[in-house]
DNA sequence: CGCGTTTGACCTGCGC
DNA sequence: GCGCAGGTCAAACGCG
């Protein structure tokens, strides 16, 4: 929360209304040390003489013209230090809150990974319940990960897509815009389920694997586990930006909804390794950078949005107004 | 014939 | 050190 420009708003909103209110001042610092920007809408230097001033038309001496503005100065440092107090008041409950959805958004996280075991993690994670997609991560470096394969397990990006299907469909084939090879499959002791593993096809030296197995709580839903970042851009943004022809036939997007029965799917797959597809692509919804973005994006277009400052202001004159009645 | 999938064997890490 | 379980490899197979 920026003062300065709950300062500037105020003085927006102030003068907005400066036809229906003759007792405001011009400029309403916020900043309750300082009245240097203080100024008296209803004090007018006369041309011709220094030691008085003509207030509606009435001559007042220099005594009585300084007892006014103490008065007036007093009065607005009042409402000064009212309004700082309850910016402050606003800011701390805006910071308490902040605070409040990250430490919920990191224990969410939390839960996701068990950093020691990566089998353990496995288990505790297919009983999370989950139905959306969630995910965990970390920044990594590829090629360092390379060189220790249980490292870049546990460091690499892993996120997480649900996606619900049919139970007659086994073809553990979840669609999310890549293009994958199968490489394996696997009936694992948890699941009576077989896993499916895949890597990304679409681009050789693209590090990506994916592990698709059905949940054990709900055989209905595929469990698509994410290792990696993709170093290229989906195949359907690439046709769509190339004109390419040659991955027509490969079934593309994001949106894999099948027209028998609802299908919950995420797109989990956008990578923020690079600036360039940074550039082209948001941040996975569930990793901690996108946690960080998230955040700093809200209080950022909190603070940017003019309506929201505005309304801010609006209540807070509102109050004064109610200060000044009283 | 080329490409993708299947599947059993092998490798590796972890717990006891 | 051994056994178990997950992950990977690669030959065999199927399909267009």
């Amino acid at each position: 929360m920026n003062i300065l420009d709950l300062d500037l708003c105020l003085k927006i909103e102030k003068k907005a209304m400066n036809s229906s209110s003759s007792s405001w001042v011009d400029s309403l610092d916020l900043n309750a040390s300082s009245t240097k920007s203080l100024q008296l809408e209803t004090t007018v230097s006369h041309p011709n003489t220094s030691n008085s001033l003509i207030v509606f038309g009435r001559k007042l001496s220099v005594k009585e013209e300084s007892g006014t503005l103490m008065e007036e100065l007093n009065r607005v440092n009042a409402e000064n230090k009212k309004l700082t107090e309850m910016l402050k008041a606003m800011c701390e409950s805006y910071n308490a809150l902040q605070s409040q959805l990250v430490d919920l958004m990191n224990k969410n996280t939390e839960k996701e990974l068990s950093p020691t075991k990566k089998r353990k993690s496995e288990t505790s994670n297919n009983n999370n319940g989950n139905i959306i997609g969630n995910s965990e991560s970390s920044s990594t470096d590829e090629e360092e990960s390379c060189k220790k394969p249980r490292e870049e397990i546990i460091k690499a990006k892993i996120s997480r897509a649900y996606v619900r299907t049919e139970l007659s469909d086994t073809s553990l084939v979840v669609k999310d815009g890549y293009q994958w090879r199968k490489y394996g499959q696997k009936v694992t002791r948890d699941n009576p389920c077989p896993r499916a593993y895949f890597k990304c096809s679409f681009a050789p030296s693209c590090p990506v694997k994916k592990k698709v197995q059905r949940s054990v709580d709900d055989q209905s839903v595929l469990v698509a586990t994410y290792e990696g970042e993709h170093n290229h851009l989906p195949p359907s943004q690439i046709e769509a930006t190339s004109g390419s022809s040659r991955l027509g036939s490969v079934p593309v997007g994001s949106t894999p909804v099948k027209s028998s029965g609802p299908t919950i799917t995420l797109d989990l797959t956008n990578s923020i390794k690079s600036s360039d597809e940074a550039r082209n692509s948001k941040p996975k919804l569930d990793s901690p950078e996108a946690t960080q973005y998230l955040v700093e994006h809200m209080a950022s277009s909190l603070t940017k949005d003019p309506n929201f400052t505005a309304a801010l202001a609006a209540a807070i004159s509102g109050r004064m107004f109610s200060t000044n009645s009283n």
